[in-house]
DNA sequence: TCAGTTATGGACTGATTAGTACATAATCAA
DNA sequence: TTGATTATGTACTAATCAGTCCATAACTGA
């Protein structure tokens, strides 16, 4: 029919959003993006639309990789406490020594979001309750399995998780000390012992 | 001696903090301070030096802020556990009904810091460290008056404590909703159980 | 009143921004 | 080979950015 692409969107797309998520919004401008995608800009623009849509399908791709190792974290046949703990072992290895100090995408585009930007909240909203959802259920699970107090507030203990993860990854992104994110970690474990 | 300045520096760097607390850093721009303040560029520049100057005394300023209202809630001579379940409880208040979704600046900071912003780190590892500092003192106090477990871990839970107010807040600023945020707060409180 | 000094307001600068326009390149169907 | 179609690279635009410059205003001490 015609010309063919040269690139592949997917890589374009997962290259776009680790530069969203090490450097925001704001701070990444176009020729930020066509140098980390290889794009140019019409390439980039007849592909994905503007910045905007770019951040948003972002959003979503990062959305999907985080959904799908939740998931996978905690699909282990082990007891819920232990997957948790190998889980939070694992966020903070990646905390302490991964690429540096990037967080959490969704955090940080929760923080920046403070514009009026309805549709990256909605993102932010939706990403929270898929991960919220995801630690109810296995939750839940392990309840059944009577690895938890019959009195265990599941939906409660679902929203406290999501939250301590935030909080965990935020504070490791401006503190990447391991000891002191194993000590909030335990602390967190501990939550389940009840 | 020479022409009286004609606004309140304090109030200026107030209004300015306001901006930046709300909007972030690069999302605010020179206009728009000025418009806040009610300054001109000359008169902004001559204050407070250039606009990353009043960023860092913007921060600055929230941190003391942040360390009296944390200091303040736990001067009461009431039992650790019920003043901590007051101070999140007057955080909720503040996160739901307060000036919608701004978050915790020092949160956003951190957050947004990712650019390669050395002296804005360093603002929010040093407000992160008082706020621990904070909580542990205050746990220390409850621990000796028999308020904790003898075998509590003080500086692990003044770790945990600061993570958590931080994953409450980013969350509160996603969905500011009361029953979710309650949920959080009482799994945080019953930390403290034992 | 006047000289000295600092504050103010507004115009200006050069750089950077997101987004567009368009000529050219590469492909396929015929 | 040709015509239709889509991709690409580059040059451009208009707006906005942080920061500077300077004439003027407002004050104090003499």
């Amino acid at each position: 029919m015609a010309r063919p692409r040269e690139f592949d969107p997917d890589t374009a797309l997962k290259r776009a959003m680790e530069l969203f998520w090490a450097k925001g919004y704001e701070a990444t401008s176009l020729d930020d993006l066509c140098a980390a995608t290889g794009l140019g800009r019409s390439s980039l623009y007849a592909a994905f639309g503007d910045k905007h849509a770019l951040y948003l399908r972002s959003l979503d791709h990062y959305e999907e990789r985080s959904i799908a190792r939740v998931t996978e974290a905690f699909a282990s046949p082990l007891p819920m406490r232990d997957a948790l703990a190998a889980f939070l072992e694992k966020f903070i290895d990646d905390i302490v020594a991964g690429p540096g100090r990037r967080g959490c995408f969704i955090g940080n585009c929760a923080a920046e979001l403070a514009r009026e930007d309805r549709a990256a909240a909605g993102r932010v909203k939706r990403s929270l309750a898929r991960i919220e959802a995801t630690f109810r259920d296995t939750l839940g699970r392990a309840k059944k399995r009577g690895e938890l107090a019959d009195a265990a507030d599941i939906d409660a203990l679902a929203r406290f998780l999501t939250a301590s993860v935030q909080g965990l990854r935020l504070v490791g992104k401006a503190n990447p000390d391991r000891a002191t994110l194993k000590d909030i970690a335990g602390v967190i474990l501990r939550c389940l012992d009840r």
